[in-house]
DNA sequence: AACGGAAACG
DNA sequence: CGTTTCCGTT
């Protein structure tokens, strides 16, 4: 319990491509300010196989995302946030906010076609979190990967300290960022994953 | 389709 | 603040 890893959060143990922790996806799982945003909409619709035929992790390049059906994207996202006059053309600009704030980027020519920037995803949610460990915390294997792959890559989801995870992995150098240092104190809603 | 300024909203 | 709304431009 003490070290913080306190908090009982199920990680999602899908069959296919272990993807974020809960709080990545979840307004309940992640407290504070930072509920019912965009990016953790989108992540929640591509984690879900029944939106297949919406909205996609691209195969090909890491993180990358095609919107299969804008206008039924935008209905939902509108359901959700209780905006039925939402449609594409919208949320595509709430999309280009991300821009700056480097969440996404856009894959030029690809139609549709957007990629998250991971290592910002990371961080927004719980700075630190992913690099605190160089090696695996005792108990903490059955617990949240802390890394993650869309599916559509090869899923060698590992822990942090795990040589798979070190070469060539894109969460390789968050993981072994030369912050490794830092001193970690984890907010409370973020010790689920320790 | 995609971009980004501007204003407004909760 | 993170969008939503609207819109002129490319």
């Amino acid at each position: 319990q003490a070290g913080g890893c306190s908090v009982a959060v199920s990680c999602p143990a899908h069959s296919a491509g272990l993807a974020f922790p809960d709080w990545a996806y979840k307004a309940e799982s992640s407290p504070g300010s930072r509920q019912n945003q965009l990016w953790h909409f989108i992540l929640e619709l591509l984690q879900q196989e029944e939106f297949r035929h919406v909205i996609a992790w691209q195969q090909g390049e890491y993180g990358e995302f095609v919107i299969k059906d804008p206008e039924e994207v935008a209905r939902l996202w509108g359901q959700r946030k209780c905006k039925p006059q939402m449609n594409y053309d919208k949320l595509s600009r709430a999309l280009r906010y991300y821009y700056n704030k480097r969440i996404l980027h856009k894959t030029k020519g690809k139609r549709f076609t957007y990629k998250f920037n991971f290592s910002k995803l990371i961080f927004l949610n719980c700075p630190l979190w992913d690099v605190r460990c160089p090696s695996p915390l005792p108990g903490a294997g059955s617990l949240c990967h802390p890394l993650a792959l869309p599916p559509s890559m090869p899923s060698q989801v590992g822990v942090p300290g795990d040589p798979g995870l070190a070469g060539g992995h894109p969460w390789g150098q968050v993981a072994l960022s030369p912050h490794c240092h830092v001193p970690f104190h984890p907010p409370s809603w973020c010790q689920a994953c320790c």
